[in-house]
This record gives C-alpha cells, structure tokens and sequence, in this order.
DNA sequence: AACGTCAGCGCC
DNA sequence: AAAGGGCGCTGACGTT
C-alpha cells in the first residue's frame, strides 16, 4: 500500500489513495499546519482563490479508475458500483472532476477548519466518525461514545486500542475503518443509504465552511434593537432600566418581594394569593386571573432576549468582518459576523444542533441585525410545509402526493380535511407528532379516511417504536435502539410511559429525519453550485431554510439556483414520484424581512 | 466554587 | 390558539 505525505501547495498532512479515487487524511500534526500557513500566506490569495486541495492530491493518489478523460458512462457505471454515491451522476456531492479525490477524514469538524484556515477548499469528503454513527445505527448498535480513548489523533478511531498510533500508520487506520464502512454499506442493503452517508459528509464541510463565513450582522442595529426593548445597555449586575421596571410591575401585582427569575418563588406567590397553579408555564396561566400573569410573561420575553441574545451574547459571537467574498469595500465599524459552531447530525433525526451561539433558537425580536453588506443581498429560502410533503413521499399516498401541486398544501387539503386550513393543519401535525388533546383526535380520523396510506405510514412507525423496534427515514437513518433499561422496565408503569413516548418519537422521526436528509441533499447541491458559479456565499442552514449571501447584482441568479438544488434534491430522493418540494427565495436586505 | 438537573421558552 | 416531535440556552437551585 502505497503512502503519500504531500507537502506545500495543494495537499496537506499525511494522504495515502485508497481504492475508488478516494484519499485518507490526517492532518499530521502541528508542523505540517504551521507549514500550510506559511504557504498560504506567501500565495497571498487566502479568500476569493481558496485553493482546491483535491485538485493537486488526485495526482499524488494515481487511484484505480480516477484517470482524467475516463468517459462520462464509465463514471456513471462506477457509481452504480460504488456504494457510496452521491447525488445524480455526481459522487459524494462534489463537482465530480476525474482528478477530484473523495478525501476520507476521521473528523471533518476537527479536521477541516485547519485546512480552511490555510486557505484550501476540498470539494468532497468521507467523514468516518458521522458515517460511523449513521452505519452503527443501521445495524441496530450504538456507535462507540466519543472520549478521549477513541480520539482519533490517538490512533484508536472507533476502536479502543492501548498503543498510540502516530505518523503514516494512522492512515492504515483510516484506511481500513473506510473499508469496513464499505463494506458495511453494501450489507446493509439499503438503497438510500450511500446517498445519505455523501450527503452527511457534505455536511460538515458545509458546516466547517459556514462557521468560518459567518452571518453577516449589524451590531448597530442590535444595539438599537436592544435599547428599544430593555433600556441601555447596564452596568454589570444589574437588570436593564426597561426590564427592571417590568420586574417591578411584577412586583406590584403580587404586593410582595420577588424575583420574577425564580419559578419557586413565583409559583408560591401565586399560591399565596388563592391561586392552584401546578405550574408557570404560560400556557397554564393563560387561564389564571391575576394581574402579574401579563407583566410575568412580557417580563419573560423581554429576560430571554437580555440573557440569551443580548449584548453579551453578541461580545461573545460576533466577530470581525473577515468576509470571504466582499472583499473591496472596507466594512463599516458596527459590521461583524455571527459565527455559531454547528453540529452536523446533532439530533438523532439528522437534524443539526449547535454548540453555543444559539443559532438554531434566532428570536425573531434580533433577526432584524442580520443583515447583507453594503452591495449585497440577503437571499432567504424556507421550504414551506416541508415535513407534510416528505410524508406525503415516503407513505406513497397517491392523493396527497397529487396535493403536493399546490403552494398551500393546507389549503388545498382543507375541504377533505375538516373544512378549514386550520383544521387541516391540526389533522396533519396531529397524526405526525400524535397528538391527541383537543379536536385532534377526530381530526387525525379524518387522515385515516383521507389518507389512509400516509396515515398507516405514521401509525406502524410508531407501534414499531412502543414495541421497541427500529424505523428508519427515506434513505435508511436509523433510530437508536432501546437501552437494556427501556427493555427491562417495560411492564412497568414508568415503561408503558417511555413505550408510548417512544411510539411518538418514531412516529415523529421517520418524518422529521427525512426533511433533515432533504434538507442534507439541497444543502450539498448548493454548496457546489455556488462555489462553481462563484455566486455567493452559503451563510445560515436552520433546518428547512438556508440563507445565502451575494452581491446584489447575483441575487436572482441565486433564488433561481436555490430552486434548481431543491427541485435536484427532490428528485435525488424520490426520482420520478410526482411530488413537489418548493422552497421559496426571497431577496433582502435584513433577515428579518424574510418569511 | 463547580457541577448537574429542572423549569421555562426560544427556534424549526 | 391548541396539539406535540426535535433541539439549546438560561437562571435558579440543590448537591458535592
């Protein structure tokens, strides 16, 4: 087995081909990332020209079947060969050029910001330890907990193993860890599954890509937004002018001294004043008639925009300009980027989590701050009623998939289901997340007569999951197994509870893990549409809606593009099936015009 | 002082 | 507006 350590321009760290047109990395060490920089500083092009490390290590890799001029068909047929493809006649999401390897990394959240830094771009990537999961998963195991022990800098990847492996040996490593997850694809015998694991890895190269963008935001308007809801901003310690009047009101209503922060303290005040509240929930006060349930809610709203997105939170997230792609003006002195660390996979849905920032939890009250650059655009995409759709999809209800035509899936739904969009609405979210209290009972009946495939679709996934079995999305997520204690507490009455609760959580995955594996793929498409068409910048993902950042003059080409990649994305998944997808661009200046 | 859990609520 | 799945983050509070 041939190993390569490539130095300087190009390629990075230790490489070695692996069969396939595939190269393992590991990023060796710090010596070989001072030595990037040096490099990169001397190119001197550390934005607009990120470097494409893929283009260089093909040739250092000289893998099977990777040969420039290899005929389009010839690709084609290895993809169907390969179990790990990617989007259409396109592997692992990248642009697909012969000499573009697919490059294997243990950890692209560790591995590739070091790599971005020094100014390099791959185009595609394998990323073993999120391939790991998902195939643990797959196989109905829990994949090995991450410690320091199976730190793959420690030469243990996925494997506890006593002796540290260093240098080149890591990559035999790599190598075989690539090989048994090959091989492990190809036994699972699920369809989707290569796509899902490219379309993962896509991912975090998004992810890593993203957090280095940043979100462009005005700490101008922040602070103003700030001040007209809490008052200037305070000496430490204490409460805003605005909240602690609020506070005060608070106060007053009860008669008495409290901290409206502590829920002890309020729910004794409500029991001190003749009121039976089991709770502070707002929905529980709703129905109370006292004069501290309005001041205690506004004073809540306005504590959490303090706490948690206020002018510490921004000290804490928003860094320099550094912007990647509007380089020639010099940035006014209020203009940052909001940088959150992602975490791709962070849910066991596929969803995506964040580690600090909160950027998945943006209040509306502070999204007015983001905002485009001077010349550019703010383009906001949301797939509207997305889940609703996929279930559509994957139960293979004719009848709803026909209504998938229509822009307002609730609308056009309406009349077979309950009269009114609201009811409508209810019947759906119902059955997806199985709900029961109110109208949603005979709602969901409803579904069962309408729709009877996309109903029986909700129903099994969640008897699978009371009875402690595994259901799976589109292209084969998988649940996590019940632990040793959900089975052994299973007759008991603490088990029936966590029985039924996983009943909704499968009901609910299946669903929900889809529109994340969509959301997984148009992300991917995108990603290299705009990198290939020099359009613009990917800046936020949150869910079913990504942002992206272009001059202004590019901003209609990229909703057309983002339209194309859903409509790509769509037929990714479900090729011919006749259901639609729409995701709908929007131009602006600010974040909060969007939606 | 440091850490974990809870209640509550922000987002999808 | 409700119903209800998935998260992250906060301050309070209880424990070490």
């Amino acid at each position: 087995m041939e190993v390569a350590l490539v130095h300087g321009r190009g390629g990075e760290g230790w490489t070695m081909p692996l069969p396939g047109g595939a190269v393992a990395y590991h990023p060796d060490l710090a010596a070989a990332v001072t030595a990037i920089e040096a490099d990169a500083r001397q190119s001197s092009n550390p934005s607009g020209g990120a470097r494409e490390v893929g283009e260089r290590a093909g040739t250092a890799s000289g893998a099977d079947g990777a040969g420039a001029g290899v005929a389009e068909k010839e690709r084609v047929e290895d993809r169907h060969a390969d179990p790990d493809p990617g989007g259409p006649g396109r592997p692992d999401f990248g642009h697909g050029h012969p000499d573009s390897p697919r490059w294997v990394l243990a950890d692209a959240a560790h591995d590739y910001p070091p790599l971005l830094q020094a100014g390099a771009r791959l185009d595609r990537c394998r990323d073993l330890r999120l391939a790991e999961r998902i195939l643990s998963r797959v196989e109905g195991r829990e994949p090995p907990a991450v410690t320091a022990e199976s730190d793959p800098d420690a030469g243990t990847l996925f494997e506890r193993e006593p002796e540290p492996v260093d240098g080149p040996a890591i990559l035999v490593r790599l190598q075989a860890t690539w090989l048994d997850q090959r091989r492990r694809t190809a036994a699972a015998d699920l369809p989707g599954l290569g796509t899902l694991l490219a379309a993962e890895s896509a991912g975090a190269l998004v992810a890593a890509e993203m957090s280095r963008t940043g979100v462009p935001f005005d700490r101008g308007v922040h602070d103003r937004l700030l001040r007209d809801l809490l008052g200037p901003r305070p000496t430490k310690g204490m409460r805003p002018r605005k909240l602690q009047a609020l506070a005060d009101k608070v106060i007053d209503a009860f008669g008495h001294q409290l901290n409206p922060d502590s829920t002890k303290q309020v729910l004794a005040a409500f029991h001190a004043a003749g009121l039976d509240v089991k709770n502070t929930h707002s929905w529980e006060l709703a129905s109370v008639d006292h004069p501290a349930v309005e001041a205690l809610k506004v004073y809540r709203e306005h504590a959490r925009v303090w706490s948690a997105f206020g002018w510490n939170w921004a000290d804490a997230w928003v860094s320099e300009t550094g912007a990647p792609g509007a380089g020639a003006d010099p940035a006014p002195a209020d203009r940052g980027r909001f940088r959150p660390v992602y975490m791709v996979g962070g849910a066991d849905t596929g969803r995506w989590g964040t580690d600090g920032g909160g950027a998945l939890q943006l209040p509306h009250a502070v999204r007015e701050a983001i905002r485009a650059e001077p010349g550019w655009k703010l383009v906001a995409a949301d797939a509207a009623q997305l889940e609703p759709r996929l279930l559509a999809a994957i139960s293979g209800d004719r009848a709803m998939i026909a209504a998938t035509a229509a822009d307002d899936l609730y609308t056009e739904l309406a009349p077979r289901l309950g009269g009114e969009r609201s009811k409508a609405k209810i019947a759906l979210i119902s059955a997806m997340y199985g709900g029961t209290a109110g109208d949603a009972a005979q709602l969901v009946q409803l579904m069962k007569d309408r729709f009877p495939a996309a109903f029986h679709r909700v129903e099994s996934a969640a008897r699978t999951g009371e009875k402690g079995g595994l259901v799976r999305t589109w292209l084969g997520r998988t649940v996590p197994a019940p632990g040793e204690r959900w089975w052994q507490t299973l007759n008991s009455e603490d088990g029936i509870r966590a029985a039924t609760g996983r009943g909704r959580f499968t009901r609910n995955f299946i669903v929900q893990g889809t529109a994340a594996e969509w959301a997984l793929v148009l992300l991917a498409l995108l990603r290299r549409e705009l990198h290939e068409r020099g359009l613009g910048e990917l800046v936020f993902f949150l869910h079913d809606e990504v942002v992206v950042h272009c001059p202004a003059t590019h901003a209609d080409t990229v909703g057309a593009v983002i339209e194309q990649a859903a409509e790509a994305a769509t037929r990714t998944l479900f090729g011919d099936m006749p259901v639609r997808i729409p995701l709908r661009p929007k131009v602006v200046d600010s974040y909060s015009e969007a939606k």
